[in-house]
RNA sequence: GCGGGUGUGGCGGAACGGUAGACGCGAGGGUCUCAAAAACCCUUUCCGAAAGGAGUGUCGGUUCGAAUCCGACCACCCGCACCA
């Protein structure tokens, strides 16, 4: 008998698919659109498993959709921009376009076998100049509205390589290559202005009820709105011009709890104090060393200086408070600038326990005297308190209403004015490197910063630079950067900054509705196809990819380049989770481990198969170069096909969680999907008379159609594929006639080809399925073949399941109470007695408490 | 540190607040075979001979009933604005 053989199989139906043209995507108004887009990949050279996870996912949908009549866009393309490429280049020479491209290519043949309903027509990089110079033409509008703006800001910066480093080259406050210690250099750099869209980012979330409840909530505490008091505190003691010290505060009513101010090592007054006090300049250097981001700040050890200024209590002037720099205050929050109330805030608490300043305790629990030792009393904002020292409203009141209180009291006394506060910073876009899209401006002596004209776009980036040396290329260029001024024609010299690579993955789900418009977009086809409907990718996404693509479509809207209904592009977010797998090790002469590749080992006898020698295993890992536990998808479809790789991808864990890559799992897998196909092979053979095992197979069938359905629907395809699991063998041991046993492998044909597509055309193809089961209509369940007559009940007594009784589905009440109670372990709990309590849930149980 | 999430047999997991463990892996037993592989059949949460009891990270709460809801804690994962 011919066995399965998904290497012969698969590439026919590739090439069947390919001549009916199944996946070109087809802009026909006739027909409802479906988009399905998967996040495009970085092309690092090698798909992996995380790859076909996604991708298998967005195709299934894909499939199903174009199954049920949707004319289907599912495109496929490259973030292409990016510090890999510089970085090869360094290390191994050559030029990170060649790079970049060898790897698209390299990776493309990688993901055609795994048979994707893709349609590649579409495909492009962006780092093609017919991408990125439509970014740059966006970026010339987006300037001309106002979305974008220069300003200082501040960069890590390698004293050694004499370049800025990204906050993952940052390794414990010292350069990755150099192991200099990192300063914070400020450079003039581009934003996008997103903290203008704050409010309506933030009031739109709640219009996205297909994305997850985490990833609105994440995006919210990003956002990050808060309701505040702003004022400004008198100095002493300050130097001329710093008179006034402008805080902000989102707990105003904690303000006759103050003990100290502090200010960012930013502050325009460090600034001033730096340039005339030692301590201060070494305070602020030591600040400066930490590295720019929020974690370095906020994970490194509290620490402050006293300047000696004190500032006088608004309220209370024979009150003053030290003034401290400290280095845990950000300059680009509210003023840079706080006042501590260490009784209520741990972090201040922590401060003034360090610096012997005052606890002093502005609220109590309702019903208890609070003395606050080594932990601040911070009560949630909703519950109520008694305030010992109240700056405004009664003496009990909640958090909340103590704000709202102290903000009136405050602007009633010329104390400051409430303010609305967001965490969200403007969008700094300027990188200095090379491999990115070049901003397109140019700044001459005379008119200052211009923007490019249209028509020299795209400004190419040049191809003869070198990487033997740290640093822009761009910058070091001798001609590149030469040009005109395309205001006054005079000598001028170009912005040698590229844009940060999220501007890339901004929009290119736009692009894809038109990928070789001479425009960025075309607004015959976004008005068809967008938005995205359904959006897959991973968590790790859920902030700034995300947030950054729904501010990048509003500025896009506002400048004309996508429809108002385009502002949310995405319809539905569905975030997937990794794929793991055990790692290996032995350990070296000095206890370290050695990892070893999973192809290196026997798991069953967990040693090496080289030396014997014995190795330790930990549970799942993500997939990481570093620990070895990665495994190809080219050799797992080389040795059992894509389909098998799909098929195990998705069928053990929910697509949401992790799921971990086993060598056994993946061999089931084809053990199945070859027992399917000899299944099939069987039936074709069969010449067994109908019977009334062909209505039972027939119930089962539309069971399965039900389940699987509502499992693709419900991103559940875990459970698809158990239905699947189930229906193999219900169809295998049905004694079921040879016209109903076809005809129930066709129904499974169609169910299976989202997930193992080449399969389920070979198994369409033998049942005698008419064209291709890629191009059949998805098949509906009758309602009425899925109601049971009869219904099994289970009885709890006291909530503990003990018997069970069969009941007609539409019984009565007191009919299922009446032979409840004459069930025998319920005769035997009772002992005569009368149940305390009977409950019955219609359709699902009954619990007697006695 | 802050924000978000996850936790169920030996393993991956299933379970509108209603029979915990569907489906799969692994393991054990069997059929077929000279033998093996493949295939097929059966068993498989734990303790217990059984009756029965225990059980969804830990501790507590709400409920007739909790894996599911609430609170505290523990462990792991994701993000923290220049990784993509």
């Amino acid at each position: 008998m011919p066995r399965y053989d998904p290497s012969r199989s698969e590439p026919k139906w590739q090439a069947a698919w390919d001549e009916a043209g199944v996946f070109t995507a087809r802009h026909d108004e006739s027909r409802p659109k479906y988009y399905v887009l998967e996040m495009f990949p970085y092309p690092s050279g090698r798909i992996h498993m995380g790859h076909v996870r996604n991708y298998t996912m967005g195709d299934v949908v894909a499939r199903y959709k174009l199954a049920q009549g949707f004319s289907v866009l599912h495109p496929m393309g490259w973030d292409a921009f990016g510090m890999p490429a510089e970085n090869a280049a360094m290390e191994q020479g050559g030029h990170p376009a060649d790079w970049t491209y060898a790897n698209i290519a390299d990776m493309r043949e990688q993901m055609k076998p795994m048979g994707l309903s893709i349609d590649w027509s579409r495909e492009f990089a962006t780092c093609d100049p017919e991408y990125y110079g439509q970014q740059q033409a966006m970026f010339l509008d987006f300037l001309d509205a106002g979305l974008v703006y220069r300003k200082n800001a501040v960069v890590n910066w390698d004293p050694v390589d004499q370049t800025v480093l990204a906050n993952e080259q940052v390794i414990e406050g010292r350069g990755w290559r150099s192991g200099a210690e990192v300063e914070r250099r400020e450079l003039t750099q581009w934003f996008f202005r997103i903290s203008d869209y704050a409010g309506e980012l933030l009031a739109a979330l709640d219009g996205l009820d297909k994305w997850p409840e985490k990833v609105r909530l994440m995006q919210q505490n990003w956002i990050g709105r808060s309701q505040g008091l702003q004022f400004a505190f008198s100095t002493v003691g300050a130097p001329e011009g710093f008179e006034r010290l402008e805080v902000f505060s989102t707990r105003p009513d904690t303000l006759l709890g103050a003990s100290f101010a502090a200010i960012s090592a930013d502050h325009p007054l460090a600034r001033h104090l730096e340039r005339h006090d030692d301590d201060v300049a070494a305070f602020v250097a030591e600040c400066r060393h930490l590295g720019t981001s929020e974690e370095a700040l906020e994970t490194a050890e509290k620490k402050g200086l006293d300047t000696g200024i004190k500032v006088l209590h608004p309220f209370d002037n024979s009150v003053e408070l030290p003034v401290y720099i400290a280095n845990f205050i950000l300059m680009d929050y509210g003023t840079g600038a706080i006042f501590g109330v260490p009784a209520h805030d741990q972090r201040d608490l922590d401060f003034a326990r360090k610096y012997g300043l005052d606890v002093i305790e502005v609220f109590e629990p309702r019903d208890a005297p609070l003395t606050v030792e080594d932990e601040a009393y911070v009560p949630p904002k909703t519950e109520p308190v008694r305030y010992v020292r109240p700056l405004a409203g009664g003496e009990r009141q909640t958090g909340d209403e103590a704000i709202g209180a102290a903000i009136a009291f405050c602007e009633e006394n010329g104390v400051g004015h409430g303010v609305t506060q967001y965490r969200l910073r403007d969008w700094g876009l300027s990188r200095q490197r090379y491999w990115g899209c070049p901003i397109p401006v140019v700044h001459c002596d005379t008119c200052g910063v211009v923007p490019e004209r249209k028509e020299n776009l795209p400004i190419e980036l040049p191809r003869d630079v070198s990487f033997d040396q740290p640093g822009n290329p761009l910058d070091r260029h001798p001609s590149w950067a030469h040009c005109a001024c395309p205001k006054c024609g005079g000598e001028a010299r170009r912005e040698t900054d590229t844009m940060d690579t999220f501007v890339d993955s901004s929009w290119y789900y736009a692009r894809f509705t038109a990928p070789r418009a001479p425009t960025p977009t075309d607004p015959v086809e976004t008005d068809y196809w967008m938005n995205v409907d359904q959006y897959i990718g991973g968590i790790e996404h859920a902030i700034l990819h995300l947030l950054y693509s729904r501010f990048f479509a509003r500025a896009m809207h506002r400048t004309g380049h996508l429809p108002a209904k385009a502002v949310e592009p995405f319809d539905a977010l569905f975030t997937q989770g990794m794929v793991t797998h055990e790692v290996y090790y032995t350990r070296d002469n000095r206890g370290r481990p050695v990892y070893h590749l999973p192809d290196d080992v026997d798991k069953d006898a967990r040693r090496l198969k080289a030396t014997g020698e014995a190795v330790e295993v930990i549970g799942n890992a993500k997939m990481s170069k570093s620990k070895k536990n990665v495994v190809d998808p080219v050799n797992i479809i080389s040795a059992f096909g894509a389909d098998t790789a799909r098929w195990f991808i998705l069928s053990d864990s929910p697509p949401e969680r992790d799921v971990e890559w086993t060598e056994a799992g993946a061999e089931a897998a084809f053990r199945h999907l070859s027992r399917v196909w000899r299944i099939a092979t069987e039936v074709v053979e069969s010449d067994t008379p109908a019977s009334e095992a062909d209505a039972e197979l027939n119930k089962a069938v539309h069971r399965a159609i039900h389940e699987v359905t509502e499992g693709i629907e419900g991103f559940a395809f875990n459970k698809s594929i158990a239905t699947l699991y189930a229906l193999t063998n219900t169809v295998a041991k049905s004694k079921a006639g040879a016209e109903a046993k076809p005809a129930a492998m066709r129904v499974m044909a169609q169910l299976m080809s989202p997930m193992v597509p080449h399969l389920a055309e070979e198994v369409w193809a033998l049942m005698g399925g008419e064209g291709l089961v890629a191009q059949a209509d998805w098949p509906r369940a009758d309602p009425a073949m899925l109601v049971d007559e009869e219904i099994v009940l289970p009885i709890q007594i006291n909530g503990k399941r003990r018997s069970e009784i069969a009941v007609p589905r539409d019984a009565p009440r007191e009919e299922v109470e009446k032979r409840a109670l004459a069930d025998d372990a319920v005769i035997k709990a009772l002992q005569g007695a009368a149940p305390k309590k009977l409950i019955v849930v219609p359709g699902r149980i009954i619990n007697v408490v006695v």
